[in-house]
DNA sequence: TCTCTGCTCAC
DNA sequence: CAAGTGAGCAGAGAC
């Protein structure tokens, strides 16, 4: 292939812009971001992290990843024969034909003709009937027709999005599917992927999973690998708040769902139910986004007033949690930004508004951004690291995908032994915590297997 | 053709 | 009022 085709010549590019002083602003996707390259700090990130970063993801595009494209179009088949059965079914219930892909017709023969849902169906903010998964989802219980429209939209979206799209992304001289990774688009300082998007790539459903299985190594000498952190961004928080009832569970080995919930419901950890461990888990990932009781409670089978009960047991179990999370918000509202382990900056120009939703917003991400951004942070070290190793050391293997907390790798099957503890060595060791990284790895002819 | 909206996929 | 970060699809309407 002709690299100069599709890649610019990345050194060069940067010379450029160095020579002139152009800044390359790092995590500034928002309308409020500011260019932040010229700030003290981030040089170093810019320079050790970001620039680095660079050649190992144009080789990981370079690289792209082999489709079974043959699987997928069968699986088509099955898909678009399935959804025109559930279509016809809706079109009988519904007492007429009409367009099921639009909300809005949708909206219509559900609230007003077949008035499902009692006297006040939920709108959307431009005042048309809201037919979102929640909505649809309080409603399938009672009525065949919501049930069935659920899912029609879940085979539709793997169809649309996924089965059918993919195929067209296929290289015609690769032969492979060549995501982009985008360095500068997340305020957080996460990657992004696009054309195609191969960071949400299902895996949530049965039917959703399938998809995975068209992912596949390069040849019959190759294994995927999968390499992804264990609850990272939980053990970031631990270490960076200074929790020790979280520090010791993880340092424990512990399930910390599990031992979240046997701390805060009371109860041994072996007596923990699915319930508990459940809730224990929608709080624990809640607490990193800026969770509400009502959000809460919307989330789980709780009330509201559980909900506020289980979140106040759940600070007293961790109390260094809550005063670290104020102090995030304490340091944005004098600084303006708050910061990664690596020092990169997220600016929160509505840390000081008056209004209460919008400050609310920015103190909200002033907890987030750091968590979710040490964890761009230390698998961008693991990354450059590793594809470090891979050239000087004369690996055959390659680094294929990354998908936030997670590498996907096309492993030689000489190889297979000996690059297991290589890389897992290298996410686990990238940045060190009070709390230790742990990597689970997992081999598969396809990403479905791998995990 | 372009932009916005509503929806849904991932971490 | 009410859970963070993204991308992409089809529908709908402006031009």
């Amino acid at each position: 292939m002709d690299e100069s085709e599709i890649l610019p010549d990345v050194p060069k590019v940067l010379e450029f812009l160095k020579e002139r002083n152009i800044p390359i602003a790092l995590g500034s996707a928002s309308k409020n971001a500011q260019p932040i390259l010229e700030k003290v700090g981030t040089k170093k990130l810019f320079d050790e992290i970001e620039i680095p970063l660079v050649e190992v993801l144009a080789a990981m595009e370079k690289e792209g990843i082999n489709l079974n494209v043959a699987f997928l179009k069968s699986l088509s088949t099955d898909l678009a024969s399935e959804s025109n059965a559930l279509e016809q079914k809706i079109y009988k219930i519904a007492g007429e034909t009409f367009n099921l892909a639009s909300p809005k017709q949708l909206g219509d023969i559900l609230f007003d003709k077949l008035k499902i849902g009692g006297a006040k169906p939920k709108k959307t903010k431009t005042g048309q009937y809201a037919t979102g998964e929640e909505v649809l989802s309080y409603l399938a219980k009672d009525h065949e027709i919501v049930s069935s429209i659920l899912e029609w939209r879940q085979l539709v979206k793997l169809q649309n999005t996924y089965v059918d799209a993919l195929p067209n992304q296929v290289d015609a001289k690769t032969g492979r599917v060549h995501t982009d990774y985008m360095q500068t688009v997340a305020a957080t300082g996460r990657l992004s992927s696009n054309n195609p998007n191969l960071q949400n790539i299902p895996i949530r459903t049965e039917r959703g999973k399938q998809i995975r299985k068209a992912f596949i190594a390069r040849d019959e000498n190759h294994t995927l690998l999968a390499a992804d952190y264990s609850q990272i961004e939980l053990r970031i928080i631990a270490a960076l708040s200074g929790e020790d009832n979280m520090i010791k569970a993880f340092k424990d080995g512990e399930d910390i769902h599990r031992s979240t919930a046997s701390k805060v419901f009371n109860v041994p950890l072996e007596e923990v139910t699915k319930e508990q461990r459940s809730n224990a888990k929608t709080v624990n990932f809640g607490i990193i986004y800026g969770v509400s009781a009502f959000g809460l409670s919307n989330q789980t089978d709780l009330s509201r007033s559980e909900s506020a009960e289980l979140i106040e047991a759940y600070y007293k179990t961790y109390p260094k949690l809550r005063a670290y999370m104020s102090e995030q918000v304490d340091f944005a509202r004098d600084n303006g930004y708050v910061q990664t382990v690596l020092g990169r900056r997220r600016y929160l120009k509505d840390i000081n508004s008056a209004n209460a939703m919008v400050r609310g917003g920015a103190e909200r991400n002033a907890v987030n951004a750091p968590i979710q951004g040490s964890a761009a942070d230390i698998i961008k070290i693991a990354m450059i690291n590793i594809h470090k190793r891979l050239i000087a050391e004369n690996w055959q293997s390659k680094i294929l995908l990354q998908v936030h907390d997670e590498l996907v790798f096309d492993v030689h099957n000489s190889e297979l032994e000996k690059i297991q503890p290589m890389i897992k060595f290298e996410m686990e060791n990238a940045f060190k915590l009070e709390v230790p990284l742990t990597v689970d790895l997992g081999l598969g002819k396809d990403w479905l297997e791998a995990h």
